[in-house]
DNA sequence: TTTCCAAATGAGACCGGTCTCTTGATGCCT
DNA sequence: AGGCATCAAGAGACCGGTCTCATTTGGAAA
């Protein structure tokens, strides 16, 4: 026969054992790669096992073992190229240690998330690495560690929970962002957000439940008061959770009596949207909008106006969470780290000179 | 005491069993849901799982039962905004039947993709959905059969593996694609993809492993022999893998004696980067060059000119793919079926008409 | 009250590996 | 030659569930 006989029911060490005449035990350890074996019984064992095309069951190698060389992923949005970019940066790494991926959405909702989270465990994953939707349920989360888990938080950190983390360093970021606005001549200046409270209505950054959103909005509130800029916060737009949403908040910020002259974009999709929807208004970009957007997606370097933006390292993020993860499970217990990672202000042409300071519309104010 | 005292170490069956007074049989049952069991009982069992914070062991579980209700995913870049779509349309469609996903990414590379496969199937997947890289080689593919676990094929097809598939009708639409350059007066009309072939060279259309390249690029060749362009094949580039080799391969191919006058990609980042080119070397787009991608990707719309594609449904090819697995993960088994989706033109304006059709370049021909 | 059938329960094998413990064989030292 | 350490190999428990099969229980029919 030139094939190795596949056979319809998957051998087992048990059956590699038979054929090759050895013991369970002693084609396990063949099988397994531990112990010690002698060379006569390895090729025996080696011969019987390609006979029978025997191959592990990972399964029941984890169940004993306690270990299941997987870790678990919930992300957002896969579709979102910031995760696109971070889960591949995490499935790098996991790789290269010999750990595989299990992915899972939770579309930006708690529920989902927590039924993942809860699966992910039950599977018995080895860690997880979460990009939690909101900071103030965090029940599910602990319930990781109670499982003898450990968690690694990824874009989001959460000060009431003692995990490491994998963050960039958002309020810097948007601090920057804000300050360079403010030093063309922006006094108008939008914050948009996927972010979502109960009323949609921004209060108070008490009601942000993304820690990274939330960072980013003190920065900018905290930037525009040090500018002298009179009722920050009215600036700030929270709901754009679909390019719908966007959109329509897009558009009615916009017609507003005082439009903004700049917008700062939470994400690169609510970017996206907001350039579809100033292009359709024929607004001119920049000279009668200035838009600034976190995540350096590649498509920003190609419109007309490229957009200038906060360049996260997304791909190590992702695989600095992962390689926190890995190590936290082979290494001896330590206090949670928190790592921070340094964003570049990418400036490129979406942002305008704004001439005439004066509080008003453009066109009132002529 | 107020909380559901967390055990340090998990309880298991046997132990809710003890607590509440009942055998470990009776316990699984209720735990398991199957079987009959007294209300009594239930609510007893219920009670000591509780007050020990059981968690089930999917793992033992998926060892008796045989299935492991998660389905293995292996993709060529989760980067790709295709792929991202793609598995999220996987992800969604998985969830709904209450499946799991493990994301493995190839890289477009064969022994990635083997190796990829090998570990799932190990951890015992219930089947499959991969884009395979090549389809010369499917040793690896066939053996996913061997395991006893279905296969689908998502966006690729292999007509020597009698497995499910979906797909989208891509030599149709290639056809659709250079038929409209064609008709817009075009004659020199490259068509660049990342596909890769031993000399980097193309010869032949059975040296292109990748199946829906492949139809593309007959359809390609098809309508530009009808349409009478000679040596239609030295219009083929192939080896755009990465962004820094497009790039190149896209700056060799414009400063041609005879450059062309439109070019196709084969997927959006290509598209990107062919984009980035034209505007580095000041070629004016479509005056200059005309474009047209595969895959319609969210920033193709809001590009100065905006880029005519061809839309895939990407999503719901993934989604379709997940439902197909499932749906032969609990059907009898029945003949392979080979689900092509529909493609649509969507026309912008990065196609111009092309006035002078003499065969060389603009500038020489006038 | 007796009979019969179905529901409820318990005992224990089983899935496919790992791992401990024990025994047997071999080699080295004094 | 006897004693001891080391290596090889086997027997069998174990992980945490499911599931078969036998037995007990309870209510309805006779």
């Amino acid at each position: 026969m030139k094939e190795p006989q596949p056979k319809n029911i998957a051998a087992t060490v048990a059956d590699v054992a038979r054929l090759s005449g050895v013991s369970k035990a002693t084609a396990a350890r063949v099988l397994g790669g531990y112990g010690t074996v002698s060379d006569k019984a390895r090729d025996a064992v080696m011969l019987a096992a390609q006979e029978l095309d025997y191959r592990p069951n990972e399964l029941a190698r984890s169940m004993t073992t306690g270990r299941s060389g997987t870790i678990g992923v919930v992300v957002g949005d896969i579709e979102n190229p910031f995760f696109g970019s971070a889960v591949r940066g995490i499935s790098d790494a996991a790789r290269a240690s010999g750990f595989n991926v299990v992915l899972a959405n939770s579309g930006e909702d708690v529920a989902a998330e927590r039924a993942a989270i809860e699966t992910l465990v039950a599977k018995r994953v080895d860690g997880l690495i979460v990009s939690p939707a909101q900071d103030s349920t965090i029940g599910h989360l602990e319930d990781i560690g109670h499982a003898g888990r450990p968690l690694v938080l990824l874009d989001r950190a959460i000060a009431a929970l003692a995990v490491d983390s994998v963050t960039a360093d958002d309020r810097q970021a948007c601090e920057a962002v804000t300050r360079l606005l403010v030093e063309r001549g922006h006094r108008e200046i939008a914050y948009v957000t996927a972010c979502d409270t109960p009323t949609h209505l921004y209060r108070d950054t008490r009601d942000i439940l993304t820690a990274s959103v939330r960072e980013r909005i003190e920065g900018f509130l905290e930037v525009g008061a040090q500018a002298g800029i009179a009722d920050m916060p009215r600036w700030v737009r929270l709901g754009a959770n679909t390019p719908d949403a966007t959109r329509r908040l897009t558009i009615d910020l916009l017609r507003e009596a005082t439009p903004p002259s700049a917008i700062i974009a939470s994400d690169s999709l609510i970017a996206l949207e907001i350039f579809k929807v100033a292009r359709e208004l024929g607004i001119e970009m920049p000279e009668a909008l200035s838009l600034v957007t976190f995540h350096d997606a590649a498509w920003t370097a190609v419109t007309t106006p490229p957009v200038t933006v906060v360049r996260q390292p997304v791909y190590e993020m992702g695989a600095a969470a992962a390689k926190m993860l890995i190590e936290r499970l082979s290494g001896e217990p330590c206090a949670p780290r928190h790592l921070v990672l340094p964003t570049l202000l990418v400036e490129r042409s979406s942002v305008a000179v704004r001439e005439n300071q004066s509080a008003g519309p453009r066109i009132r104010s002529l």
